[in-house]
DNA sequence: AGCACGCCGACT
DNA sequence: GTCGGCGTGCTC
């Protein structure tokens, strides 16, 4: 009986393959284990068997694999089942969640190698000019890959002439899969055998005599293991000897010393054993332990609805404290851009290594340690702490799912496929684990608050701050009133002003929140009023001062700053809006004492981007930040006393329905880093339009009145969380062809769906990267069955698939889009 | 998604 | 005349 296996492959195709295995092999191999397969004309590919069969496709001659990559299951039987859910939820393959799910390192993907045929009798004076330099090239260096060929014959396709060479039996091909992930390994060395007694090493030490750098390293490093008896490490001897790798290399090679390798982790916790003893739980955090263990015992999900520095992470920490005494993981994820050194460290503090960080600034293979050590269920990664990509680590007994700031927009990944939401998709692998769920926010979505109101979640409240420290006093300022009057200083009320210099002068911190990044957003000629527009993408270029460059924030499109107008020639150019960088030199001549430190995107690159700021803000040696919605996550600033708005309409004023939820959010959440600690924070909310209802209720505190009527308005206008909605993206760099097939398209959904279609309609930037692009919405109502809708969309768009004109049109769906 | 095959414009 | 542009179709 021949054995088969159906495999995984990292592409965006709906199926799975078939291949063919020997019965060792079939023996071997269990799903979630990764095998070599060829794929198409020449590739290796990475696949990851799903299920181990007998029986033989019928319409292909299925192929062999190539090699089995590993000797256990690297993905779990509950990962998969969790994959096979996101595919189908999210309406992508279960190749792009494999993609997406595992470290790059794990994925290996083979490289056409060109080697040289020895055996071949040449005629150098039959090859062509390209050939022949090939052929020179393979005998200075006898393996070559595609790219360098590419180089020196440079050209970019140079498939034909491998295959003049093939032909001439010159050269041969080979496919070779690398490991990407290559384990850290640490060079220890110790005495050679032979000179581990004393009489041969004074016997060394005499013959080096004429080497006092040699007889030095031999010196030192008798002198070390005489401490430790255990080998020493390289760098060590080099600078206790106070020598080089040179020199202890010639020791190896002479044989005096031995040298070995030691594999270690890369992420390792170098705790500072000061255990800070957790603050105990106030009256009002143990009651909503109480009630959260209460709601666990009814297998509810948990909403933690605990005001700005109610101190939910101790909350969350005697949970976690709880589970790992029973020997369970636990999961705490969190928005990317709260994941700081702060947080981090406060529960490395607590629970030493047992913490694990998973997030995008790990790198490969720091990634591929924690994917390894979740596996094998070990205690250095009891407690995962991490971006919505933890999600996807291999958990063994998951017991404890935490999604913190579960508000936030951030947890839905929006490209590439999987569009998932990590909160959503946090409770589906929670229920697969069995494991309790807690939600937490200060603001909680409104989806979350409505399940809680529907008796879906569970719910517990701290409505007090910890340590009893007020709620900041908000007040807002009419700028519309104050630039009529021409009392705005820049972009600054008198208000604001005259509370920063208060501020300054108590020696306290401020911030400032500005949600746009750059100088201005807009450069326009005050002649002509021609603004520069980016080449590939329907917007103006944003002006960076600091750069002198106009940059646009799509593409990476960016041209020095020009003196005159493109159009009409006139040097009379003007800024219209503002950014986060304006504010920072307009606070430069405002406050010329200030320092003045600035966070956004621009600032922050790197892997210690936010932490140099952070450090230095908590350091105070900044005295006012500036920053995009970046600085309203997870930070806990002391010294803070005022957090200013500078604008609080360009949230209002977004087109979108959840708009004004989004704003309620932030706004709070920004106003929340003001007074952490006993006194009073304040916290100025400059707009045109200071009786917005939005701006009342943040003032306010008024949670319930906003979250009753953004439910009404969602209601009426059949929009989430009463209804579920599509959206499907259709991008082409043809204008004409786009708009055609997104009109197909649309059409006959409205033939089911009628008018719970809406569009197709222009984005608000209309093109990116040359690419058009059209939206399409499908709400479906409450009484509806999202499988169905998804079938039929996925019946419409085979038909659509089918019509060859509409072909090259990207088709995008993201099921709950935010 | 890659990658090969195949058909049309711009250059040695 | 070729090179290489990208439309199209397939991958066990």
């Amino acid at each position: 009986m021949q054995d088969f296996i159906n495999v995984i492959l990292p592409i965006p195709i709906e199926k799975l393959f078939t291949y063919k295995v020997t019965g060792e092999e079939a023996k071997a191999l269990k799903p979630g284990m990764r095998v070599a397969v060829p794929f198409g004309k020449s590739k290796i590919y990475t696949a990851l068997v799903f299920e181990i069969h007998n029986t033989a496709p019928t319409v292909y001659e299925a192929k062999e694999i190539d090699q089995i990559l590993d000797d256990q299951p690297i993905v779990t039987n509950i990962q998969l089942k969790f994959w096979h859910w996101l595919a189908q939820y999210y309406m992508c393959s279960i190749g792009e969640v494999f993609r997406s799910a595992v470290p790059s390192a794990l994925l290996l993907e083979s490289e056409t190698l060109i080697l040289r045929n020895d055996r071949a009798n040449i005629e150098e004076n039959d090859l062509l000019d390209d050939e022949f330099m090939v052929f020179e090239a393979l005998q200075h260096q006898s393996i070559l890959r595609v790219q360098e060929i590419s180089d020196i014959l440079d050209k970019k396709n140079i498939i034909p002439v491998l295959n003049r060479l093939l032909k001439k039996n010159i050269i041969f091909l080979k496919e070779e899969m690398y490991e990407q992930y290559k384990p850290k390994l640490v060079r220890y060395v110790q005495l050679g055998k032979n000179y581990r007694s004393e009489e041969n090493l004074e016997a060394l030490l005499n013959g080096l005599t004429r080497a006092p750098k040699q007889s030095q390293v031999v010196l030192s490093l008798f002198q070390l293991q005489a401490v430790t008896k255990k080998p020493v490490k390289v760098s060590e001897l080099e600078k206790a000897s106070n020598s080089s790798s040179s020199i202890i290399k010639t020791l190896i090679d002479k044989g005096i010393l031995e040298e070995q390798f030691v594999q270690i982790d890369r992420v390792v916790y170098e705790g500072d054993d000061e255990n800070e003893a957790l603050k105990s739980l106030n009256d009002y955090q143990k009651v909503a332990l109480k009630d959260i263990k209460n709601s666990f015992q009814d297998n509810k999900v948990v909403l933690l609805h605990g005001v700005t520095s109610s101190g939910k992470t101790e909350v969350y920490v005697k949970l976690i404290e709880e589970f790992l005494s029973q020997g369970k993981q636990a999961l705490y994820l969190l928005p990317e851009i709260a994941l700081t050194t702060q947080l981090i460290s406060r529960l490395q503090a607590y629970f030493g290594e047992k913490v694990a960080v998973y997030h995008s600034k790990y790198n490969v293979q720091e990634r591929v340690e924690v994917w390894n050590n979740v596996l094998e269920n070990k205690p250095v990664a009891q407690i995962v702490i991490g971006a919505r990509s933890a999600l996807f680590l291999p958990f063994k007994d998951l017991g404890l799912v935490i999604v913190d700031e579960e508000h936030e927009s951030s947890f839905k990944q929006y490209d590439p496929a999987p569009r998932y939401h990590a909160r959503d998709a946090a409770i589906v692998l929670g229920n697969l684990h069995g494991s309790d769920i807690l939600l937490g926010s200060a603001t909680p979505s409104v989806e979350s608050f409505y399940n809680v109101k529907v008796g879906k979640y569970g719910y517990a409240h701290i409505e007090r701050r910890y340590g009893n420290v007020l709620m900041p006093d908000m007040e807002l300022v009419d700028i519309k009133e104050q630039s009529r009057k021409k009392r705005m200083k820049g972009h600054f009320s008198e208000r604001l002003l005259e509370e920063i210099a208060e501020t300054l002068d108590n020696g306290e911190q401020v911030i400032l929140f500005q949600n746009r990044r750059g100088f201005a957003p807009i450069m326009e000629c005050t002649t002509c009023g021609h603004a520069p527009q980016c080449p590939n993408c329907d917007v103006s270029l944003t002006y960076h001062q600091h750069r002198k460059q106009l940059r646009c924030h799509y593409c990476s499109y960016h041209i020095a700053l020009q003196e005159t107008c493109q159009a009409c020639g006139n040097a009379t150019l003007d800024t219209k809006g503002f950014g986060t960088e304006q504010v920072e030199q307009e606070l430069n001549t405002l406050f010329p004492k200030a320092n003045v430190g600035r966070m956004d995107l621009d600032t922050t690159r790197g892997k210690h981007g936010y932490e140099k700021i952070i450090n230095s803000f908590e350091q105070q040696e900044i005295d006012i930040l500036v920053g995009t919605q970046m600085l309203t996550k997870g930070l806990d600033f002391r010294n803070v006393n005022l957090v200013g708005i500078m604008n609080a309409d360009s949230l209002l004023n977004f087109p979108d329905f959840r708009a004004h939820e989004r704003s309620f959010q932030l706004l709070t959440q920004v106003a929340g880093r003001a007074g952490r600690t006993k006194k009073r924070g304040k916290v100025i909310i400059q707009s045109y339009n200071p009786n917005h209802r939005i701006l009342q209720q943040v003032t306010t505190s008024d949670y319930l009145g906003m979250f009753q009527e953004q439910i009404y308005e969602r209601e009426q206008y059949k929009y989430p969380p009463i209804n579920r909605i599509i959206k499907i993206t259709f991008k082409h760099k043809d204008y004409n062809k786009l708009n055609d097939a997104a009109e197909w398209f649309a059409k006959s959904l409205r033939n089911s769906f009628g008018g719970n279609v809406l569009g197709p309609e222009y984005p608000p930037v209309a093109r990116i990267r040359n690419q058009y692009i059209k939206n399409v919405i499908i709400k479906i109502g409450e009484n509806y069955s999202l499988v169905k809708t998804k079938n039929s969309i996925k019946r419409i768009e085979k038909s659509f698939n089918a019509i060859s004109y509409y072909r090259g049109v990207r088709v995008i769906y993201n099921v709950d889009h935010i």
